[in-house]
DNA sequence: GTAGGGTTAG
């Protein structure tokens, strides 16, 4: 190539077909050659934006991150080359490539350099910070500067904005924004429907989705097979299973096909609702049928045949997804591992492993279990976990980033929401969230970087089940040194651990810590804080824990509530118990039977016999399934109503007053096929 | 496919 000098006239036309054939590296002497040659004081810009853009479309980031790292080397802000076009082509490319850091760099750069943006360059970092980088303070931030320079936003942006205060966890923020939207005369178009209702679905505020469902319909706007699948697990979710069966219904009614995914969440939804029987019988006919199963099916039968204790069939149906040439990814194998280790068949494991011979999953798991080990003999240094102590849980309570309860912004003719300008008034970028509306970040299949993070959420997972937690303490240690990612499961795995042990003050380091180093606190970790507090007796503690989340627009799930009624049924505070039980209903959240436990035992125990009768055929009569802890506490029950001699059965009017607020339904699902052996 | 999209398992 030296000594060749080409044309600078023809260097665009030449370097466009090098990039196209994908001949990079050569493309790049070529534009050094061109740089180089003598008189050529400086190239034409528009050469640095196609090539910057040809190669980040073309994947090739590196390249045309070097490209961009030496246009701000040498060239410096003044007379820098990339037009905007090409900057947004390229932050496109950057987001679409997930790579946030890089994103933020280029962000930075431009920023600094003073290049302005359009509407469109506004959209993509709104985009990409709000709604893929976590950062809704940034979001927030270029809203209100649109506002500023008088950029209109448009449908986009507000759509934008609206997923990245959904997925921020302020889903009343949202509500707020789109019925002012709606208002202002914009129509609302697929997109802002389908964020609103998955939005809506996540944040477990189903008979909004459902709402916002109707008024789809109503504008004509068809919702399709995702905006189905989405209400259809938030129902399913919210243990509504004769909605959900209905919309299914109406989703075929109105000829939107049902993809896997659908099949998927029904499977799932079913074994959540007790359904076991009709989810395996859907779950083989789809595999007869042909392309209705894919490797989240398996996971999904073989995570609930764990959860049984149905571990031989699991190893079954593991080996015939490997045999079927579907992926057996790790949370598949965590989830039979630690199902193994309960059942006391922790030698079955060996089996389990010799099926990933031809698995990504089985060198890198010997490599790592190897360099594990070894990290784990290593001497130690720093302290974890860190002790907390209740002071602190005050402090998560006092402390309210969020303004949910914050006032309206004065109403402003101009705009079209003048909530979404009040939350951009007082944005501050880089805010720490008070956590997410999704669970932790799932690990993703193996391969690539995020690997790592996804074996110590293993074998975390492992070890904790192994009841080891001091290695996976310092698994833990090791690896938040490294400064992977992506581990929220370990650390509500951790927290949890923690928590059942009686150790509040390490979970609570664990939090703190999650706080600081890594990705905020989900809901998950919530629940294990109060967990903790209600195991601690710390009632009113928990209490307000629960209603600060609540605040922050965050669902307090059955879980949570369980947790909750639990814990003041231990303290002897009934009416409370009940009280939140209404509270329940009034959310539209239905009571399981761990609910229904809690309430029969706290009554039985402090002799209230009739009560706890009372619940007790609530229960049944609502079509709730005991187990085996119904059973323990029906022998309390038992004992009393012996030693009170009192008779049954009583008036149950209170009983049939909560019945009409249940959404317990029977079985409505007849699938129409072979009935399995299994999970009767 | 002009900027905005993503459902399901631990």
């Amino acid at each position: 190539m030296k000594g060749h000098p080409i044309d600078p006239a023809t260097s665009k036309s030449v370097l466009d077909k090098l990039l196209r054939l994908g001949m990079f590296d050569t493309a790049l002497e070529v534009l050094d050659d061109l740089e180089e040659q003598p008189g050529t004081t400086q190239l034409d810009p528009k050469l640095y934006d196609s090539i910057v853009v040809a190669l980040a479309k073309k994947n090739q980031l590196g390249l045309a991150l070097s490209i961009f790292q030496k246009l701000s080397d040498g060239r410096g802000g003044g007379s820098l080359s990339l037009g905007v076009p090409a900057c947004d082509d390229f932050l496109v490319a950057l987001r679409k490539a997930g790579v946030r850091d890089e994103f933020r760099w280029v962000f930075e750069r431009l920023r600094e350099w003073g290049i302005a943006f359009d509407e469109r360059g506004y959209n993509i970092c709104i985009h990409g910070f709000g709604c893929c980088f976590g950062d809704l303070g940034l979001a927030l931030k270029l809203f209100g500067e649109m506002k500023e320079r008088s950029i209109e936003p448009s449908l986009c942006t507000y759509n934008s904005m609206l997923r990245a205060l959904f997925l921020s966890g302020r889903p009343s923020d949202a509500l707020v924004v789109y019925e002012e939207l709606k208002a202002s005369g914009h129509r609302p178009d697929g997109f802002t429907y389908r964020t609103v209702i998955q939005g809506c679905c996540r944040s477990h505020r189903v008979d909004v989705a459902m709402m916002v469902f109707d008024g789809m319909h109503h504008s004509g706007v068809r919702p399709d097979v995702v905006v189905y699948n989405s209400l259809i697990d938030g129902l399913l979710k919210a243990r509504r299973l004769t909605e959900a069966c209905g919309l299914f219904e109406a989703m075929v009614r109105d000829d939107v096909k049902a993809s896997v995914c659908t099949y998927n969440v029904l499977i799932d939804g079913l074994f959540k609702n007790g359904r076991g029987v009709a989810a395996y019988s859907l779950f083989r006919d789809l595999k007869k049928k042909g392309p209705f199963v894919d490797s989240l099916t398996y996971s999904i039968v073989v995570v609930q045949l764990c959860k049984v204790g149905y571990m031989e069939d699991a190893l079954e149906l593991v080996e015939e997804m490997e045999r079927r040439g579907f992926v057996v990814n790790l949370v598949t194998v965590t989830t039979v591992l630690i199902g193994l280790h309960k059942s006391g068949m922790w030698d079955c494991a060996e089996r389990l492993m010799r099926h990933f011979r031809n698995n990504v999953v089985l060198p890198n798991v010997v490599r790592w279990k190897t360099d594990m080990e070894a990290s784990i003999r290593a001497p130690q240094d720093g302290s974890f976990p860190s002790r907390g102590d209740l002071r602190e849980v005050s402090r998560l309570i006092d402390d309210d980033p969020s303004s949910e309860n914050a006032t309206r912004a004065p109403p402003d003719e101009w705009s079209s929401s003048p909530h979404m300008d009040h939350l951009a008034g007082e944005a501050s970028e880089g805010r720490p969230q008070a956590f997410i509306a999704r669970r932790g970040r799932r690990v993703a299949d193996g391969g690539g970087r995020s690997f790592d993070a996804d074996m110590i959420n293993t074998y975390v997972s492992i070890f904790i089940s192994k009841g080891k937690l001091n290695v996976a303490c310092k698994l833990f240690e090791v690896f938040t040194g490294t400064g992977s990612e992506a581990m929220g499961y370990a650390y509500n795995a951790l927290m949890s651990s923690f928590v059942k042990q009686g150790s509040f003050a390490e979970a609570w380091g664990v939090l703190k810590h999650m706080g600081e180093r890594l990705c905020p606190a989900d809901i998950a970790t919530y629940s294990v804080v109060v967990h903790g507090l209600g195991k601690l007796g710390e009632v009113d503690l928990a209490k307000a824990v629960v209603e600060q989340l609540t605040k922050r627009g965050g669902y307090v799930d059955v879980v949570m509530h369980n947790t909750m009624i639990r814990a003041l049924g231990k303290a002897g505070r009934i009416e409370e118990a009940e009280e939140l039980l209404k509270e329940m209903l009034r959310c539209g959240v239905n009571p399981d039977v761990i609910t229904f436990n809690a309430l029969i035992e706290m009554h039985a125990k402090v002799g209230r016999v009739k009560e706890a009768y009372r619940f007790l055929k609530l229960m049944l009569d609502v079509g709730c399934s005991p187990n085996h802890g119904t059973d323990a506490v029906m022998d309390s029950l038992l004992m009393q109503i012996e030693k009170l001699s009192v008779s049954i059965p009583l008036d149950s009017r209170r009983v049939d007053d909560l019945e009409s607020n249940l959404n317990w339904t029977r079985p409505t699902f007849n699938y129409q096929g072979r009935v399995g052996v299994m999970l009767v």
